[in-house]
DNA sequence: CACATGATCGCCT
DNA sequence: GGCGATCATGTGG
């Protein structure tokens, strides 16, 4: 048994088709995973529940590179049920349950088989000022009422869960090292996290916010 | 900011 | 049995 899919904060009621914002195509997920998480910043989050939209706007992911990444569950092929949804061609859901309370959202990409993803660390509410609503994995996913029953759902087939284009420009981008991992070794040094610089929703700590491109 | 701790449980060895 | 792609809270610098 998963966790109870609990309701979307309300304060995320957003529907982007209402903007006429594209979706992404599926080769877009199949390409190299840190483009795909650099791209994502500034891109909407949709989710359909009880017959409403939530949506938030990505403001940070990381890049998670399969079996040569010593962080990635993926690491080394492995193949378990919960990784699985991995494996999927780009464009689906793969959603963990960690600490024995939260759960975190990734997009996997490149094609199937090939098992990467990006990881949605933090994103904005539709109308902004809710900083820690969205700041952190566990709080995108709470927030968005996200859970396991979800991983593996496709992004690309007219479902609950979409992804769409951003229209503004992002800002400037910071990069850093990922997040949580230091006990991969130095695949924990890799500058895979990706960011938007101004926003107030960002995780983590501010010793990780210098780097930009 | 850095570091420490507790909560809480599915997953893997 | 141990630990984690986390978070909230508390301490100290």
């Amino acid at each position: 048994m998963t966790k109870k899919s609990p309701d979307p904060d309300h304060r995320l009621a957003f529907n982007p088709r209402s903007l006429g914002l594209e979706e992404f195509s599926r080769d877009f997920f199949r390409l190299d995973t840190t483009v795909v998480a650099r791209e994502i910043i500034g891109s909407w989050f949709a989710r359909r529940h009880q017959n409403k939209w939530y949506a938030a706007r990505i403001v940070e992911t990381e890049a998670y590179l399969g079996s040569d990444d010593a962080a990635a569950h993926s690491w080394r092929g492995r193949r378990t049920r919960r990784v699985e949804p991995m494996y999927l061609d780009g464009g689906h859901l793969y959603v963990f349950f960690v600490y024995g309370m939260h759960c975190c959202a990734n997009i996997v990409t490149q094609p199937a088989g090939i098992a990467q993803a990006v990881l949605l660390r933090a994103a904005e509410a539709p109308e902004g000022s809710l900083p820690k609503l969205l700041s952190g994995p566990g709080r995108f996913c709470a927030a968005l009422g996200i859970t396991t029953e979800s991983s593996g759902t496709d992004l690309l087939s007219n479902g609950d869960f979409r992804l769409f284009r951003g229209k503004a420009a992002h800002g400037k981008i910071g990069v850093s090292k990922r997040i949580g991992v230091d006990y991969a070794g130095e695949a924990a040094d890799w500058p895979l996290r990706f960011f938007e610089t101004n926003s107030p929703a960002v995780s983590g700590p501010a010793s990780l916010r210098g780097k930009s491109t």
